[in-house]
DNA sequence: CATGAATGAGTGTTCATTCAT
DNA sequence: AATGAATGAACACTCATTCAT
């Protein structure tokens, strides 16, 4: 299964998705096709596991931010919080580009990681905020979007580092005036 | 041509990408697929154009803001480009869903409309910040993320003008840490 | 009329059978789709045109060699015969080897060298064989077969006089036991 | 692969070339069209494996009727070639006219008849010829055009064995002059 | 469980042909 | 007569899926 996985992975990297067929999948994974078969229902639901494996692992890195800065102040919590996300993609930004852009999402399942996000600050940021459920609307928003801009979209110019601060300085500069 | 991409964005929203093929295309276009190739090269061609399109519009609201805007403070500025682009969104959210998570996007090519909103505001915020380099950096992410997610993914109890309002405060705040 | 079939011809030579299709013929020709087919009633008639003007052009030579020929030897007006045919296939082997394998005949319609040939020999051949039925069969033949062999299939190390020279040679030697 | 190729020769004969397409051949082959792409990379390879397999047969004549006559003098192995070769073609006159007529031959992979032809004889014309290059050019060709010819393309009122006969004499008049 | 040959529905694309201008 | 945009039938080919071994 992760085999099957990391197959698609490399001929997504490879030669893109157009080039992702199960018996290519099957090839390139060393079983057969039958053997993908096994424990897929269908293409669809390989690119879902996909997408599924990848908000699996930023969850887990997600998890792990909130739990070791439990007691700590919520800045902190969401500064480790961005640069564990932005340093797990900028691991493999091709990949998560790539990811975003070709795989297709199959639209309304997704917001996996927003979600994730959401559920974990809820506990952190209880006691912050007099609107909870806006706070809990926009920084997850920008969590994601600012982390994945500082992995895959930074200018050439920025370091990732720099990308970083000033991301964390935009979160925070959010919750200062939702006190 | 037009009328090619509207025949895409109905089958889309009616039957899904899948059922998109060409010859549905020039059926619900009402013209023959010959004529579809007469316009555009291959099929892929068609979403590349759809994508463009889109990015279009939303440019041209873009720099509408900006140039009314043009003397008015960059906080108003921008409160105008996240109304304007929420609304667009918000005017057929399930298309704009759709767009982006199952037309394919050939990665590298995008973030049209980050871009855009670069080059147009780097004028405005161009007195206002010590480096501007990492503000126009993060206020185009801040912009589209935050505008998508009032459009498209607000929480079901939060109204569309509660979410454009929070965005708007979280891009202000941003704004107002980069003196 | 002419600029079509020469059109064909430079298609053919440049990209092969496969590229040539009426609309790339109009273009070539300079002339629209429409006014190719005011002169041919469809795709097959020009090939059947391409291969009449050549069987044509052929068939001249023909004709003028027995012409000039006329009280000479038999021998004389064969070799002049090959001569010509030879040199005529020699001017564009490639074409004629083209025109030869890869654009269709319409089996049957066709032999019109030899049957030109086997015409214009029979007066030619009257007085010499006790029996013409036979020698009109075998030289039509024979003709064709060292003419095409001699211009485009001859051995890389055989120049183009000897193989005529040898074409000649093996004609010469039936017409002698056919008395 | 042999019936794929026979499922061809049916469709050639019944309805000429433009009735074969992959999806027929696959229909009166028996099997389904993703099975003759197992076995042929596109639809031109088959022509080409139709060339091949009539090549190889007619090789497999060549090859016996030489081998067969090995000790005798050379007029008689050429008499055993052409009989055998013109039976060979007169068994399916049609078929052998189609395939030379309307098959593409991709022109210069060709003269397989004759290349075989030469090899199998340049043994047996050795110690004949004094110019063995040149005997070797004209006596395929000789062999070649008139056991087509007389199979194919003999008038009306001429026998086989007569055609086979006037065959024989035309390339025995030749060796003898090629002392 | 694994295999992989076989399947065939379905797709993108081409190109001969037409006909309104 | 000439044009060339439009047509759409037809085709080669792919690839997700199955199932007998």
């Amino acid at each position: 299964m992760e085999a099957i996985l990391d197959a698609v992975v490399r001929i997504l990297k490879r030669q893109g998705v157009d080039a992702v067929t199960t018996n290519r999948i099957a090839e390139v994974a060393g079983v057969s096709v039958g053997s993908v078969y096994q424990y897929f229902p269908d293409k669809g639901a390989i690119f879902v596991a996909l997408h599924d494996r990848h908000a699996e692992q930023m969850g887990r890195l997600v998890d792990k931010a909130v739990v070791e800065h439990a007691g700590a102040p919520a800045e902190e919590m969401i500064a480790a919080l961005v640069d564990a996300l932005v340093d797990a993609h900028a691991r493999d930004p091709e990949l998560f580009a790539l990811l975003d852009a070709e795989v297709p999402h199959r639209a309304g399942g997704e917001r996996a990681l927003e979600t994730h996000l959401r559920n974990a600050l809820r506990l952190a940021l209880a006691p912050r905020s007099r609107d909870l459920e806006r706070t809990l609307f926009v920084v997850p928003v920008l969590v994601d979007a600012l982390a994945h801009a500082a992995a895959l979209h930074r200018p050439a110019r920025m370091s990732l580092e720099a990308a970083k601060r000033e991301a964390g300085r935009a979160i925070r500069a959010y919750l200062r005036v939702t006190s």
